[in-house]
DNA sequence: TTGTAGTCAATAGT
DNA sequence: ACTATTGACTACAA
């Protein structure tokens, strides 16, 4: 447990605030009470799959091992999850089991660490089939054609791998790991990456503000949200190119933010933008990219802001409004409790999350709150079934720490 | 010491 | 069952 999420949390976001955190006893029994009770209504077809995930979290992890992973992981995929999750999934809160050597966690505890991907690779292979997306081989390696969002520029990816890369220097392991996660994944990446939405049917274009290609999906109620009032001083970050690193960013970030300029330079406001996810990050794609690269590019974009130095720092600018109405909209589409997502992806209370939510506040002025919406970002970069395997993978394993009997306890059948 | 930020647990409301 | 709100606590920075 300890030093698990190091690999990402430990390099950002822990610098500060972790430490206490992580030992705070606010933690700790949170955590422990927390685990309990979550089990989430099943929907249909995709949802179905969250709902599952969800009680699978408690539940799968014992017993089958999950509903969804079962397949591949099924028995255990322990081993594989012998290395971190995702990013922005699983194992939010702890670092269970996993290997040990994630990271610890960080107040929120940061990252999965990437390794874990593997896991979601089967994972997502099951959640997959699940979703109904593809047909997930055995264990998934997520063929560029075959998986069901679109298109991504690898590039990018490859780009903002790189750059995680050189931010992560600890995690090397993590990296190579994630090296031969991506590799496969690529193509999710990219998908991630993508300029919208990561979510593929998922999140209202209306949060964006930039026009594009409406999800399938029932188009989320978001329709309260409007203008941002914070958000234009904020800076965003394009989804694209980031999520996976996230994690880096945020340490990055981290590291930057302190040394950069503020808010650097703020930005640009508005300006997100790249457009897309748009405006979500934009500094944070850059960020990504440019962490390790520099100026990079992509960034120009928004860029903006950043600029100098920092650029970096700014760059992990997030449209907390955003992400608040996006999380929003996921949650209810597929019909995820806030405190299940809250508990299992961001460590948090129901009550933080809804506040977060409701009342998110301008990125600039968050401290340690970042990580939270660091991790609602990751989240919302995943593919569905990534996501969904975060929600049933963290509840693994927060049951399996916290409650080995709940895990097995319920799963759904499915 | 004071103020701010972030959370949580409890509780009320739907 | 879920979400929203509130009061209190802890950690940090000025």
């Amino acid at each position: 447990m300890e030093l698990s999420l190091e690999s990402l949390g430990g390099l950002h976001g822990v610098a500060h605030a972790q430490a206490g955190e992580l030992l705070s006893p606010g933690h700790a029994r949170s955590a422990a009470a927390q685990h309990r009770g979550l089990v989430a209504p099943g929907r249909p077809g995709l949802v179905a799959g969250m709902a599952s995930l969800l009680d699978g979290g408690g539940g799968g992890g014992a017993g089958g091992a999950g509903s969804a992973g079962g397949a591949g992981g099924g028995a255990d995929f322990r081993g594989e999850l012998a290395g971190p999750l995702h990013p922005a999934m699983g194992m939010a809160c702890e670092a269970p089991g996993l290997g040990g050597t994630y990271t610890t966690l960080t107040p929120l505890q940061h990252l999965p660490p990437l390794a874990a991907v593997a896991d979601k690779f089967h994972q997502h292979a099951a959640a997959a089939a699940v979703a109904g997306a593809h047909g997930g081989h055995p264990h998934a390696h997520p063929h560029p054609a075959a998986a069901p969002p679109p298109p991504p520029p690898p590039q990018r990816l490859a780009a903002s791998v790189s750059g995680s890369f050189t931010l992560m220097r600890d995690e090397r392991a993590a990296l190579a790991s994630v090296g031969h996660l991506y590799g496969p994944y690529g193509k999710e990446l990219p998908a991630m990456g993508s300029p919208l939405s990561p979510l593929p049917n998922a999140l209202p274009p209306a949060l964006h503000g930039a026009p594009q290609p409406p999800p399938p999906p029932p188009p989320p109620p978001l329709a309260g949200y409007g203008a941002p009032g914070h958000l234009a001083g904020d800076k965003l970050l394009p989804p694209a190119a980031f999520e996976p690193h996230a994690a880096l960013l945020g340490r990055a970030e981290d590291a930057l933010a302190r040394g950069l300029p503020g808010g650097g330079g703020g930005t640009g406001g508005g300006g997100a933008g790249s457009g897309s996810a748009a405006g979500l990050l934009a500094p944070l794609g850059g960020l990504a990219a440019a962490g390790a690269h520099g100026p990079h590019g992509g960034g120009g974009g928004p860029g903006g802001g950043g600029s100098g130095p920092s650029a970096g720092a700014a760059a992990e600018e997030i449209n907390t409004k955003e992400v608040a109405q996006r999380i929003t909209a996921e949650l209810k589409r597929y019909s995820i409790p806030q405190a299940i997502f809250a508990q299992r992806i961001l460590c948090r209370s129901q009550g933080t999350l809804s506040d977060l939510l409701r009342n998110p506040k301008p990125w600039s002025k968050l401290k340690s709150g970042r990580e939270t919406f660091r991790r609602m970002w990751k989240w919302l970069q995943e593919p569905e079934f990534q996501r969904m395997s975060a929600l049933r993978l963290a509840g693994r394993s927060v049951a399996r720490s916290a409650d080995p009997r709940g895990a097995g306890a319920r799963l759904p059948s499915t």
